[in-house]
DNA sequence: TATTGTTATACTCTATAACTATA
DNA sequence: TATAGTTATAGAGTATAACAATA
């Protein structure tokens, strides 16, 4: 055991990197950091992909799904449907059941948008996944699944 | 396969879920949203923690040590490491072998601090997990472990 | 010349309160 | 009375530029 050295070399992380949560902030630090230059084309963030992917397969969701769905509170969903409604991928349309609502709808140039932006993403996948094998990284995401979704 | 219905009911979150970094990102909030009530008791944010955590694991280690070590920029450990050296847990001191830096070291309040919020993380772990089995968890923090060390 | 720590500051992200239109 | 969407705003988190002290 080491006598506390006041001159440290290499950090110990052992005791953090015992926590789920410390090791899945930094895997989604690091997944978030490479996102940035591999979709720089699309000028996405990565909470904008998944709005705009959550509409692409689910064509007349509503914001309060998206919200729910995503974790985002309604105030901070608005701007962000504005600038992708502004750039001509998504309209809002009105709900068929619920005149409050809304149904939010890729247009024609976002459905084009989303399927490259969707195929850039799943490239991108593999240099995430880099040091993992395709069975590593489906239980990886299976076990994260598992984290997240408390009532299953 | 169905016809572009109008009306969600149950949110298609399928393509989003075989990425990697989106999975990652969810765990990773669910992990933080249970830590901040779990130790409110220390009124620690997660980030805190891990710059208390380091700095009791690895005495006289430097606030350069801990930015390269937990990502974060010199700027805002400055105001961090002033709290809490303010809440009298934590001590700048002359580095022994360069006159720019200092180590930092948990006073004896900060020392008994962190043992109890170390074992209140600990213990919280266990909600976190509640879903894994100890094997599973073991994995699962493998796996991230391989996705975020880029080059180990 | 490079690095540590710091200040000031800007930008992004997230959270809360309150309002409207509709159910 | 409750809910969907919105506005305004506050707060937390993250980023860059520039400086003094030391290597």
């Amino acid at each position: 055991m080491p006598q506390e050295p006041a001159h440290i070399t290499d950090v110990d992380t052992r005791y953090l990197e015992s926590l789920i949560g410390y090791n899945a902030r930094r895997a989604a630090l690091v997944s978030m950091e490479l996102f940035l230059p591999n979709m720089a084309e699309f000028d996405l963030r990565p909470v904008e992909f998944s709005v705009l992917s959550l509409v692409n397969h689910n064509p007349g969701i509503t914001s309060r799904q998206l919200c729910t769905a995503l974790s985002i509170l309604p105030p901070n969903l608005v701007g962000l449907v504005n600038r992708v409604e502004k750039r001509g991928l998504l309209q809002r349309q009105p709900h068929p059941h619920d005149g409050r609502a809304q149904g939010l709808h890729l247009t024609a140039a976002g459905s084009k948008f989303m399927r490259e932006a969707e195929r850039a993403a799943t490239a991108l996948e593999q240099q995430v996944a880099s040091a993992l094998s395709a069975s590593e990284a489906q239980t990886l995401m299976r076990l994260l699944r598992k984290v997240y979704r408390r009532a299953d």
